[in-house]
DNA sequence: GCCGTTTTCGGCCCGACTGTTTTCAGTCG
């Protein structure tokens, strides 16, 4: 049972508690306990099994600590089983349309009778709603259109997907008239795999006048709210955008506030509490002194922190870290001389080899691999041993065309169910660089996939496992394995760990990625770039690093070609 | 239910916006 589910039943529980009345610090105790876990580095199976003291993890006490136990034995927890058998499923979905929390879900309840979709609808259409105490016209009509769009609930957009619309937002947002600083916050800022909205703050002298440009933003699809410091639309992609607009001498503050993770905020505040201080997004005050607002920097010193950089603001021990001095020194797009997986038109890539090297010199590397897919029945497409040959010579080809720029010979080989190599010695040899990757059967037992992968990384010819978890991001699920088993045997094998770049993947991810790092393992940042704009990809490769707390000396392509394959063939 | 040099009870982050009211509850981030 992965973190992710058990925070998902703590977080179900919240919810029925709430519908239930129940008292509100209670509720509000499951729903930290949920946050914490769903952020939790390490596997709370794993250290359920190791017999870990789970009461030492923040808002993790005995009651939870024991609920976590019987979930990771049994697969479920009974006192969840038997609060939903209390209350209609439906109910819970409700608590997802805007406007309707634990309170008004159980009005309509209790009141209409209120306990399918239908119904809640038909309810909608006979104007039944608004005459219920507390609700009105307006909200009705909002439950209405938060019902249709309740079927398409929870899209999340990947990074990639949003960044042309948070750019474009900036820049609309810096011609607004009075406008002094634009910044995007919020899970964008801290370089999230997916956002959930976008997070925009602005600072001007009146707000007023901004909030009413940002609304006439020409991809607005509905203004949902527009106050005088607030506001939110939703784009015609359904894309929800969230501005605030706060006075500039306020703007470090409310930055960070924006910037969240909600986690980290809070883990902040609670830390002001402990020193007799008070945040909000206006600053920090020291009674109704304000002694923090200015810049971002300003507001960690207060609190004798150290500067976090917005990709590890996740309450993961950021915190702790910046106040004794050990933050990581994250490493940067600039640090990387070389990418070392890239697709050429030899197997799926859209461009040749001659054009990807091109297009690598424009980058700056230093030195790249060539690696087209095998062949073997999971990729058709692939390398065989006839256009081995060409390919090789190709390379050597292009190797003597430019002197600025070194391009070795690589494969991204298949590992096959058993574990074992489509190819032979007789064929590895020939290449500089082998990347084993995973491309079928992802649905083998755990200690099959966990075997399947370490047989492949004690072969001497594979150098780089590749997207590790074979995850799609919203597609499909990451392979179930014992990462903590591979990890060691990474670093037996001296092996190294790919952090793939593909906007979809961004596999190992950040949690994966601090693990592994804490093992002693040792990474390379790959673009897979199958045309020569994807090669541009590596900077969503670098954002999944930051967030995994890696630094430089932690990724082997920072290094220069010479030691690069020195610690290579190690 | 969690948590603790203002400890084992009595607190629990903080503010904006909306829609309902006519001062505020509910929701959201």
């Amino acid at each position: 049972m992965s973190n992710k589910e058990i925070a998902k039943i703590f977080s179900q529980l919240a919810n029925l508690l709430e519908l239930k009345g129940e008292n509100h610090f209670k509720v509000r105790a499951y729903r930290n306990a949920a946050r914490v876990i769903d952020a939790l580095p390490e596997s709370l199976e794993e250290m359920v099994k190791n017999g870990k003291d789970l009461t030492k993890l923040p808002a993790i006490g005995e009651q939870i600590a024991q609920k976590i136990e019987q979930i990771v034995k049994t697969g479920k927890l009974p006192k969840l089983e038997r609060l939903k058998k209390e209350f209609p499923p439906a109910l819970l979905s409700f608590l997802s349309i805007e406007g309707l929390g634990a309170n008004r879900v159980k009005t309509l309840y209790e009141k209409l009778h209120v306990d399918t979709v239908a119904k809640l609808q038909k309810m909608a259409k006979e104007h039944k709603i608004r005459s219920l105490k507390g609700f009105g016209p307006k909200l009705e009509e909002k439950i209405a259109k938060g019902l249709k769009l309740l079927k398409q609930e929870g899209i999340r957009f990947l990074y990639e997907e949003a960044e042309p619309f948070a750019n474009e937002l900036k820049e609309y947002l810096q011609k607004a008239p009075g406008v002094i600083k634009v910044e995007i916050a919020g899970s964008f800022r801290r370089r999230k795999e997916t956002v959930g909205d976008l997070d925009i703050l602005a600072s001007a002298k009146e707000p007023e006048i901004v909030i009413d440009y940002f609304t006439k933003f020409p991809k607005t699809a509905e203004v949902i709210s527009a106050g005088e410091t607030r506001s939110t639309i939703v784009l015609q992609n359904s894309l929800q955008v969230d501005l605030r607009v706060v006075k500039d001498e306020h703007f470090g503050s409310a930055l960070h506030y924006f910037t969240g993770s909600k986690a980290h905020v809070l883990e902040i505040r609670k830390f002001a509490i402990d020193m007799n201080l008070k945040v909000n997004e206006y600053g920090v005050f020291k009674g109704s002194h304000n002694i923090a607002s200015k810049t971002e920097e300003d507001v960690y010193k207060v609190f004798g922190l150290n500067y976090i950089e917005p990709e590890i603001r996740e309450n993961r021990g950021e915190i702790e870290a910046a106040r004794d001095g050990k933050l990581p020194n994250l490493v940067t797009l600039n640090d990387l001389q070389g990418d070392l997986h890239i697709h050429t038109n030899y197997s799926d890539g859209l461009a040749s080899i001659e054009k990807m090297v091109l297009k690598a010199r424009e980058l700056g590397h230093k030195y790249i691999a060539i690696t087209d897919h095998s062949n073997s029945l999971s990729i058709v497409k692939g390398l065989d041993r006839e256009k081995i040959v060409r390919y090789l010579k190709e390379i050597d080809k292009i190797n003597e065309k430019y002197d600025d720029i070194t391009v070795l010979k690589g494969m991204e080989l298949d590992i096959l169910e058993d574990g074992s190599l489509p190819y032979g010695s007789d064929i590895l040899i020939q290449f500089d660089i082998v990347l084993g990757a995973v491309h079928s059967k992802f649905k083998l037992s755990k200690e099959q996939e966990t075997e399947r992968l370490i047989k492949a990384i004690k072969s001497p010819y594979i150098k780089v496992i590749s997207h590790i978890s074979g995850r799609l991001i919203g597609k499909r699920a990451p392979l179930d394995l014992d990462y903590q088993e591979i990890f060691k045997v990474l670093k037996e094998e001296g092996k190294f760990l790919e952090i793939n770049s593909q906007p979809s993947r961004l596999d190992v991810n950040d949690i994966l990625a601090r693990e592994a790092k804490e093992m002693g393992v040792k990474f390379v940042i790959n673009s897979d770039a199958h045309s020569q704009m994807q090669l541009e990809y590596l900077k969503y490769g670098i954002n999944q690093a930051r967030r995994g707390w890696l630094e430089k000396d932690d990724i082997a392509n920072t290094k220069g070609l010479n030691e690069f394959l020195q610690i290579l063939n190690r």
